[in-house]
DNA sequence: GCCACACTATAGACCGCCTT
DNA sequence: AAGGCGGTCTATAGTGTGGC
């Protein structure tokens, strides 16, 4: 087992274990959990019931110990503060919560029926019905008191608390019947209404900076019609299609999408550079929650997230606010880093060159591309990430082993005009319909003889379960598409 | 069949070792 | 010296397995 799913399990077992005893009525003092919170007796808790309900992503069913984040371990109180004090020295925080006041209110807890049926609902794809973001575990008013030195540890307490309740409160809300309607008339891309998630309206200020006008396929068909690998423009214009049904976290919760307004040009590009940064191995929604921490650590300084913000934090401060996202420590180290570069070689701005912006720590080309699209309007190249890569080869567009490659040979054909375009409409569909893993073959548009998915090893019994099951009807239902 | 648990794959950039 | 390759970091989704 490696080291990380054998903490995992590790944690998992505590966590049961604890929760047996508080259960017992013992009284419990949890040193070695990760929160560091003494726990008091409790009666027997639901909390097992109530986590087979959904947890992160929606997702039901499990209460796998790799999935903490669904679980009601928690020291909040009910409407999911931290009843943390505030100045406390951050080793061992003592409550004197009961459990119940842990749990969330009755209201919010869903029932086992409704777990079985969300359950139902996801298998069939209400990924797509249920945009992921909905129930993405979303946080805020997250004050960070990085004068403590665990306040990583304890913003995880809070922000499983919080999303517990936001997830269940999302859940009770949720209109089933409307779904059950929808599912009658197969028409699975149902876009909801807009998706726009707790997190963002967090942040109001928050807007699309730069960001490059969508491509519409209907208003440029010469583009389409330029010479490519074997129906390259069907299978674009159909995930166009797909795209413009589907919410994904990247069209919500984007790096351009956390860039304050109202703030100097020159500071909303360092913005965009350090969300780019924190976003690599990071599900957006993270990487948003590090942005915002690090937005309010600053602002108790009276800074904004600028160059003279970062410059006034440590690497330590640095990565105390953005603990949550993937290689934190590291990050934080380029961070500060790149941002003490910029001053001095760049006057406190990001260049305006891919070179040099690869010159940075935590930069590669992937980065460069959107920012250069992103910051200085500029088209030089696609920015390739892992989905524009993965799909990119899948569909035999390109045959690059890094995705480096793939841009090189993407640029040779794509028409320009796509350049800025193909990320995020990758990115999104690779993060709904088609992830490396859980392809939604099913509910996809794209044709049969285009796509290598569909040869796939393996998913040809997926393939059979959703025509079982009448799911995958959209093909031929779906309005203006043909098979 | 359901549930809990264990395990694996994946992601972007960098680093260090090895080979050429 | 340059390039290739595999390991590293962390979090999470998906899948497999075994017990009840």
């Amino acid at each position: 087992m490696r080291r990380s799913a054998r903490v995992q399990a590790l944690e998992t077992i505590k966590r049961r274990k604890l929760s047996k005893l508080q259960a017992e009525g013992s009284h419990v003092t949890s040193h070695n959990t990760p929160d560091h919170v003494t726990q008091h007796p409790s009666p027997p808790t639901p909390a097992d019931n109530a986590t087979t309900v959904v947890g992160q992503n929606g997702q039901s069913g499990s209460s796998d110990g790799s999935h903490a984040q669904s679980t009601h371990v928690t020291t909040s109180g009910p409407n999911g503060h931290d009843p943390t004090p505030a100045g406390s020295n951050g080793h061992q925080v003592t409550t004197n919560l009961s459990a119940t006041d842990a749990l969330p209110p009755q209201q919010f807890r869903t029932t086992r029926a409704q777990a079985k049926l969300l359950s139902q609902q996801r298998n069939n794809f209400n990924a797509v019905l249920i945009p992921q973001t909905d129930l993405r575990p979303v946080n805020s008013h997250m004050t960070p008191k990085l004068d403590q030195f665990k306040f990583s540890q304890k913003a995880k307490v809070q922000s499983e608390s919080e999303n517990t309740v936001k997830i269940e409160d999302e859940l009770e809300s949720y209109d089933l019947s409307r779904d059950i309607k929808a599912e009658e008339k197969s028409a699975y891309f149902i876009k909801t209404e807009p998706v726009i998630p707790p997190l963002i309206s967090d942040i109001e200020e928050c807007h699309t900076f730069a960001a490059p006008q969508e491509f519409n396929v209907q208003d440029n068909p010469e583009v389409l019609s330029q010479p490519g690998p074997r129906g390259w423009s069907t299978i674009y214009a159909r995930v166009k299609k797909m795209r413009a049904l589907v919410n994904a976290p990247v069209d919500t919760m984007g790096c351009e999408r956390l860039v304050q307004d109202g703030v100097p040009a020159k500071v909303q590009r360092f913005q965009l550079l350090i969300s780019l940064m924190l976003s690599s191995q990071t599900k957006d929604e993270v990487t948003c929650q590090a942005v915002l921490n690090l937005r309010e650590f600053l602002k108790s300084r009276d800074l904004l997230l600028s160059v003279d913000g970062i410059l006034s934090m440590s690497v330590g401060e640095i990565d105390g606010c953005i603990s949550k996202v993937g290689f934190h420590n590291r990050k934080a180290d380029y961070i500060s880093r790149a941002t003490a570069l910029l001053v001095k070689d760049f006057g406190g701005d990001i260049p305006p060159t891919i070179a040099a912006m690869t010159s940075l720590p935590g930069v590669g080309p992937k980065m460069a591309h959107l920012l250069m699209h992103r910051a200085w309007g500029v088209n030089e190249g696609i920015g390739v990430d892992v989905h524009v890569h993965r799909l990119a080869n899948m569909w035999g567009w390109v045959k690059g082993k890094t995705p480096e490659e793939s841009r090189v040979q993407l640029e040779k054909w794509l028409p320009q005009e796509l350049w800025v375009d193909i990320n995020p409409t990758l990115v999104g569909f690779g993060q709904t319909v088609c992830p490396s893993k859980g392809k939604k073959c099913g509910v996809c548009i794209v044709d049969k003889g285009l796509c290598k998915a569909r040869l796939v090893k393996g998913l040809e019994w997926k393939e059979e379960k959703w025509m079982k099951e009448g799911y995958r009807k959209m093909m031929v239902e779906y309005e203006g598409v043909e098979q």
